[in-house]
DNA sequence: AACAATCATAAGTTTTATTGATGGTATTAG
DNA sequence: CTAATACCATCAATAAAACTTATGATTGTT
């Protein structure tokens, strides 16, 4: 039994496929069916079941595959314990940032980042929560920023910053005149939401079930960009609400419209999130560290109530 | 990176001598030497200082062998995967027994286990409990049998049967005309004790202790064995403690002599122990499963109170 | 100074991993 | 029903690696 064959094993488990696992690990089909079959041998059982189509694993693959995700993980950690003792930070590493994060937090820290760890290759990706969990832990993604807490077994959080709510209310909104706004003033009836798949606008419909009851098909008007969502707004068709980051980037006239919570406004959370096997570790220190200094700057400390980002129900 | 080259790494540690560790690898010393200096070069770091003698680990190294370890045992643990998947219970197993235990409890379960399991190659070996923690430690040992509980990190106990102790009084002794016996009768200044190292003394001597205060150099005279002890009783020397399944082959005469105590009896813990890791966990089990149901037969449920068998202070 | 112990190096051999070519089988499209 | 396709296994040849024996270098010991 070595390594290489383990990480074989884990490519075709994968992808159902010699073929395709063979071009994911850089070697040709018969070198991943000569290699599996002799590890089959060795141990005198069979990992997949060739009948199959798709191939499929084996009771005992199963537990196999389950079991040398463990060794291969292991395995990594020693580049990890060799680079930490070098203080070496670099590699490549690849992050999944979900898409309300991505085009306000990225533009801040990213030169900065890139300028102090150079040897570090950043892939970064847009995903949403779901995707971006998968990937996770089948090891596709080294790490994610996400809205949390998420509650999901195999992954750590680390938060970054608390970002308020804030709502946009359009001139024509039964709530235009408020004063003072609060969360138990929000209405799923006369609100613009993000579309299905983004955490968000989970996170606006748990804060608007928490107090008020609702009718779920009443969502007339969705849309994937919260710039879209603003211009819908000024077209009289609801308020809407943004996170801090996205308000600091639309023009003046339509900041007049922008109203703050009162305290504790309702916020979301933003963490940096990771697998439980916490490789590259490192890098995710730094890369915490960094965004959590520069967003110092643009956030001010206030008193927050954070809003789940998971659907309920 | 290897597992092969692992356990290289593991076993020059282990012996701090590349000759030494490739006989025990089965493989000449140049192959070491050579696999070492590839592992070295491919992680561009030295795992050892061979400027030291004998040869020493350097810090990185010492980090690396440490999950190397974790890497050797998750690897390791495929052949439990696929013997339990098998039903298969089978192969070599170490299991050391401490003194006082052996020439017990061995006759008893021994010829009914390999009778069971006959595809199981025990190796036993009688080792007191402090060499035990350590080889279970580096995998020397498979597990062991020992009295418990030992509050060791790293290893788990799954208790076996209790043990009473039963006092064996000389004629000339004060305690002789006592009718009914309690602990707090002890005294360590008039009893006779194994020698040092054995745990079956240290759990006496905390049983005397949490009763009387006594004086550390009174302990006169000690022996190896329950059966010098007896007789050394019989010169009236002193009376003796013995673990209640000793007191099942000694002769008629002297087992008069024997006096139980009274409910809760002190006892003795034995139970099966092993690393955490938890390898050839099903042959843990069946060892288990087989030395309880016999010796039920051999020790009736009673009211115990449980003597640590670690040395206080 | 000779010796022993111990690790490194070199050269040659054996073993293993990988590849390109090909074959067999099941599935799908025409 | 046949041709085409997708896909894994097998074979033979080659490249890479692991291992061995022999030997050299270094260090500490008698």
């Amino acid at each position: 039994m070595t390594i290489t064959q383990l990480r074989y094993v884990l490519a075709v488990a994968e992808y159902q496929n010699f073929t395709k696992a063979a071009e994911k690990t850089f070697v040709t089909q018969p070198t991943l069916s000569m290699q599996i079959q002799k590890l089959e041998d060795e141990l005198d059982i069979l990992i997949f079941d060739r009948s199959k189509k798709p191939i499929e694993l084996t009771e005992i693959g199963l537990k196999i595959v389950s079991q040398a995700k463990n060794i291969v993980n292991e395995s990594n950690r020693i580049n990890d314990i060799v680079d930490q003792q070098k203080g070496f930070i670099g590699g490549e590493f690849k992050l999944g940032v979900i898409p309300t994060v991505m085009p306000t937090l990225l533009p801040m820290f990213l030169r900065t980042f890139i300028k102090r760890y150079p040897k570090v290759k950043l892939k970064i990706e847009e995903l949403n929560t779901e995707t971006i969990i998968e990937r996770l832990e089948d090891g596709h993604l080294d790490a994610a920023i996400a809205a949390t807490p998420l509650e999901a077994e195999n992954i750590k959080e680390r938060p970054l910053y608390y970002e308020p709510f804030v709502a946009y209310v359009p001139e024509n909104h039964r709530l235009y005149d408020t004063k003072s706004l609060d969360a138990t003033d929000l209405d799923l009836n006369d609100m613009l939401l993000l579309e299905d798949g983004h955490c968000f606008r989970d996170g606006v419909i748990n804060l608007c079930k928490a107090t008020k009851s609702y009718n779920d098909e009443t969502f007339s008007l969705e849309s994937g960009s919260f710039e879209t969502l603003v211009k819908l707004s000024n077209e009289g068709l609801g308020m809407t609400l943004l996170p801090y980051l996205h308000t600091m980037d639309i023009n003046e006239k339509e900041k007049m419209l922008l109203k703050h919570f009162n305290p504790p406004s309702p916020a979301r959370e933003v963490s940096i999130i990771y697998y439980k096997s916490e490789l590259k570790m490192q890098i995710i220190e730094v890369l915490h560290t960094t965004i959590a200094a520069i967003i110092k700057g643009a956030i001010a400390f206030q008193n927050v109530k954070i809003i789940s980002p998971i659907p309920k129900n």
